[in-house]
This record gives structure tokens, sequence and C-alpha cells, in this order.
DNA sequence: AAATTTAACTTTCAAAATGCAAGTTAAATT
DNA sequence: AATTTAACTTGCATTTTGAAAGTTAAATTT
């Protein structure tokens, strides 16, 4: 996706602003995916092309790192940048709108509770936690 | 779009999850934008026909309304409903994300420090403002 | 009151993105 | 040596997007 606008908002979105982008972001985040087979595995199933695809921009925009599993060759290990971890608060603000505006989906009660009472703290655990 | 797995964040993506439902909502928000051709006229230039088709589609998710100006019945009054207003945390970490991660974008300088000092009072404020 | 302009769309069609299914390659396992 | 696994890529049909021109009703101008 080209540069729209100088707007932050926009900038945003020209880098995950499809359909797909934050799902991967979300199962790196939440889920401790990590290879390739894990991330097409989600509950959404998305299409192996659009999953590389996907892979590929994030890697190149910086949000997500690939490395060879030294363990197995196989595997590619993709995990979150410092920009990609601080998606962090969009995806909670994201969890919170649904949390009040669509109760009936399968929400993280857990989660909804410490985002309002204890916001940083989540944060900062969930932080140290992918960057370490 | 239809619905695509119970996640919240999913959830937030059927409704918002394109290139430019976000920018719509963000141009009513902090832009004072209420009819067509002011939404037109955004600095991204959407095409017509999708402007009108999210628009559609955002009056029937319930984030905006739709209302014909008494004044000028030619006009269309676009405003968002509460649920809309609820977007604004969303937007407003987008926007802290672009101040920490593309800094040489326009970045609404007063914005971004009132988000991280005075962040519920931002919202209180802006939202009260948008009800009203 | 007739002609023009404005606002909000709709339509048409080409181009791009998405999605499904099948195929490829290299490394690991049997 | 043969099979399986992981990570893709390719080909092609379908869907979505985008640019441009066209339509309609209400307001304004002449």
């Amino acid at each position: 996706m080209p540069t729209r606008s100088q707007c932050p908002i926009s900038n945003v979105l020209d880098h995950v602003g499809d359909k797909w982008s934050l799902l991967i972001i979300r199962d790196l985040m939440f889920f401790g995916k990590h290879t390739y087979s894990d991330l097409q595995n989600s509950e959404e199933k998305m299409a192996t092309n659009i999953l590389s695809s996907r892979l590929e921009k994030l890697e190149n925009d910086g949000l997500i790192n690939k490395q060879i599993d030294p363990t197995d060759k196989r595997k590619k290990v993709y995990s979150l940048t410092p920009a990609g971890v601080d998606i962090l608060p969009i995806l909670i603000e994201m969890i919170i709108w649904s949390s009040k505006h669509a109760p009936d989906l399968n929400i993280p009660t857990e989660l909804v509770a410490r985002a309002h009472n204890d916001r940083s703290g989540l944060i900062q655990d969930l932080t140290s936690r992918l960057l370490a």
C-alpha cells in the first residue's frame, strides 16, 4: 500500500489497514504463535498466499522479524519487533470496544478487566514478555 | 464483510477493517466534517462510489447516523453514534503509535501530549462534544 | 419562472486484491 | 531410500477497488 497522506491514522492503516495484518499480530502477541503453520491455523483461516504476502510486508515495514529455527531449519520463527509490540494498545482498545458493543463474542474477561483497572501494568507485562 | 470469528479484534475489523472506514470516522471525529462533499475532500481523496458504500455500511453497522439537513434538503448530515464515538480510543492509540514510529508525519503535537498526560480527560472532552 | 448550479449519489468498466486449489522445495523423520 | 513436514509459490476464478462520467432533486441565480 502506498503512503496515502501525512495523517498518523492513515499511516497506521498503510501498515496494518487490511483484513489480516492485525490478526497476524494478534496471534504473535496473545497466542504465542511463531511459525507459518501456527499462523495458518488461526480461527479465521487465511489463505496461504495472503499469509505469505502479509508476513513479507510486515517484515518490510519493520513490525515483525523472521528467523530460521536453529533446531529445525525448515521452520521460520516469526516474532514482533518493538514497533510491532507497540501495536498492543491499539488491540487492547479494540477488545474494549467489542466488549462494550458486541458483548456476545468470545471476550477474554480477565484481559478486559485488567485493561480497565491496570492498563499500564498489563501493557508493561505483555511488552516485556514479548521483547524478552 | 461477513463475521469471520468470535474474536473481539476480528470483530472490530469486520466493521472498520478496510482502508477507508476509519478515515471517515476520523473526519467526523476530529475535523468536524458532516456532509458527503466534506468527506470526499479529505486529504486521501477516496473514490465517490467507495465513500458511498462505506457510509452505507457504517450506518448499517450502527457507527454513524444520517439525517437530512432541514435548512437544505439536498444535504445529508452524517454524525457518529455512541458506538462510533467509542472508536476514539483506538484512533488515539494509532496517533500515539505513529508519533513514536513515524515521527516525520503531520502529528498534532498538542493532541499527542494530552493523550499521554490527560488521556481520560481528552476522551471525555471529545466524547461529550461529539454527542452534544 | 426558466436556467444554472450544487449536493449526493449511481453506473460503467478497467485494474488490483483476494481466495481457493494444487504444486514445489528443502529439511527432517521413518 | 522413501516418506513426511514446513514453508512457501503458482495459476486462475471471483471479488473489491478505483477512476470517470452520468443522474436526480433541491437550491440559487437570472
